[in-house]
RNA sequence: CGGGGAGUGGCGCAGUCUGGUAGCGCACCCGGCUGGGGGCCGGGCGGUCGCAGGUUCAAAUCCUGUCUCCCCGACCA
């Protein structure tokens, strides 16, 4: 898209879906591509994938993982092992059955060629590709903990795709680890449940609930799912994370075995964790506003952008000069990303493009400037005007801390409508469902049994059960749905 | 996969009912004036109307098929 183009087409309160897809457009993220189901994820879209994946990559190396990379294809007899696993995953793989194509012999094209004696799955995640390289690099409780990250790309044919939030090929990364024993395991599902509430809450400025999932949601083939739910700006919850005990399942259907101390060979206790692209459709729906993306400081690729009002060489300079001083500074232990803005655009039009992408510092300066040694400030994150001419100076001297101010304003923003959508306060089902009837669209937290389903009466109402909370959120001390005694509490929303 | 909506220059749309060979706004290019919230004036470039087939003297407009996108639902680690 070029530089310069109009508002956005729809409000968050208008058209929340459609506001969704105006804000990747003009923040230019990301594009449908030729692949029904495909995204285009663009420059500036796949640099907040980059900032994402350098900030969790040093947080996978210091709790111990290395990076290693495994192949796209699965053979189907390898998926086949795992049951449960197959049955969960089958209905979305794409399966490759030729290795190429030949003219067809009326001529209508290329047809495909040489069948492949067993069809190959295009992996819609890697337990069992990785799994059969665990069972030949494991021997002795010597090579245990194995802790394993990839950062790779993956498949689901999904029927319906929304842009980042689900799409038939995404990025991510997963974490497969292999340990001695059942305890070590779910202490790293904890683990790593734990980083990514971190990063989420911390780098995303994004809220979270961390739960466990019932068993209906859990990951096919695991012994327990955790997961981080975030609640976007309209009440609906999004995965945004999740970590599985996988237990001894894949371990048996893989053949991961070990010698432990006294001799004995057992199966080791396995764990996967995922995060994808998701997370920025995530961050889109946290943070933006009707002028398009917001980015908090701690996330966005360029945290302040100077740019020259007129383009002659000494103000251009005099901007150059203001970046030098800027990128010399630190912020939360790195040096402050700074980017000079001297495209051939007017002053407005560059000004606006960064708006509409989020960049949380935007500083203008112009000839006038350069006898008074000022210059403009705009705060992106503030959806009042708020410009301030200042000493550039001034801005140097302070810009760290309105970085930080940035940042905590975001998370507080996101925190305040995050709470204002929870709900813990309903002493019956038909409550529940009357407050969604006349427009309740949050979440609520619903005592529960630990087994109970859900009533049919607000699974018509488009609730599902997302998590049940780690630690006890209300104090009510019966299940809403059973009326037997409560030990967890449930959190319903509806969902992406 | 079920229901609904939509595909016309880069973007957003009108035209389709009542067939006659394409129009508007923004963007883009050039010139000038400007320039701290997305400016103004003038002059230009650019599309055969998602794709395929059919009806017709004639199709963006009618018919059939198909693909894609969006929304709701089902489904979904």
């Amino acid at each position: 898209m070029a530089a310069g183009t109009s508002r956005l087409a729809a409000t968050r309160e208008s058209d929340f879906p459609k506001w969704y897809l105006e804000v990747i457009k003009h923040a230019d993220l990301a594009e449908n591509s030729v692949v029904r189901g495909c995204m285009v994820i663009k420059p500036w879209g796949y640099a907040i994938w980059e900032q994402m994946q350098a900030d969790l990559d040093r947080r996978f190396k210091e709790t111990g993982h290395v990076n290693a990379y495994f192949p796209l294809f699965i053979p189907k007899s390898l998926i086949e092992k795992e049951a449960d696993h197959v049955e969960g995953f089958a209905k979305e793989m794409a399966v490759v059955t030729h290795h190429r194509l030949k003219a067809a012999d009326d001529g209508s094209g290329l047809v495909p060629d040489g069948e492949l004696a067993e069809p190959l799955v295009v992996r819609p995640t890697s337990e069992t590709i990785i799994g059969e390289s665990f069972s030949r690099w494991i021997q002795s409780y010597r090579d245990l903990p194995l802790l394993i990250n990839q950062w790779a790309n993956v498949v689901r044919w999904e029927l319906r795709t929304r842009m980042f939030l689900r799409t038939t090929e995404f990025l991510w990364q997963e974490g497969h680890t292999v340990h001695a024993t059942a305890e070590e395991a779910a202490e790293e599902t904890a683990r790593m449940l734990e980083v990514y509430r971190a990063f989420s809450e911390d780098v995303l400025a994004m809220p979270v609930i961390t739960g466990e999932k019932t068993p209906e949601e859990r990951f096919p083939g695991a012994v327990r799912t955790f997961c981080i739910e975030a609640i976007m700006q309209d009440g609906k919850a999004l995965q945004a994370g999740t970590s599985h005990d996988l237990g001894q399942n894949f371990a048996k259907g893989s053949g991961i075995t070990f010698s432990d101390k006294e001799g004995e060979v057992q199966h080791a206790w396995t764990t996967s964790w995922g995060a994808s692209t998701r997370l920025i459709g995530g961050v889109i729906m946290t943070h933006s506003d009707d002028n398009g993306l917001r980015l908090p400081p701690s996330l966005s690729p360029h945290q302040i952008v100077v740019i020259p009002m007129d383009l002659d060489d000494e103000v251009v300079a005099a901007a150059q000069e203001l970046a030098t001083k800027l990128r010399g500074l630190a912020w939360r232990r790195a040096p402050v990303r700074v980017h000079v803005d001297g495209r051939d655009f007017d002053a407005p039009t560059r000004r606006w493009e960064w708006v509409r992408r989020g960049v949380p510092l935007i500083v203008q300066l112009g000839k006038r400037d350069l006898g008074s040694g000022k210059a403009m400030l705009s705060r992106r994150w503030r959806e009042q005007p708020d410009r301030e001419l200042l000493l550039q100076d001034e801005i140097v001297a302070q810009a760290v801390e309105i970085l930080e101010d940035a940042q905590t304003t975001m998370w507080s923003e996101a925190a305040g409508y995050r709470d204002a959508f929870l709900r813990s306060d309903f002493t019956s089902v038909e409550e529940i469902a009357a407050a969604y009837e006349s427009g309740f669209d949050g979440v609520v937290i619903a005592p529960w049994d630990g087994e109970a389903d859900m009533p049919e009466r607000l699974a018509k109402l488009a609730l599902s059960r997302r998590c049940a909370t780690l630690t006890r959120r209300t104090t009510a001390e019966t299940c809403l749905f059973s009326g037997n005694p409560a030990t967890q509490d449930l959190v319903l929303a509806k969902s992406y």
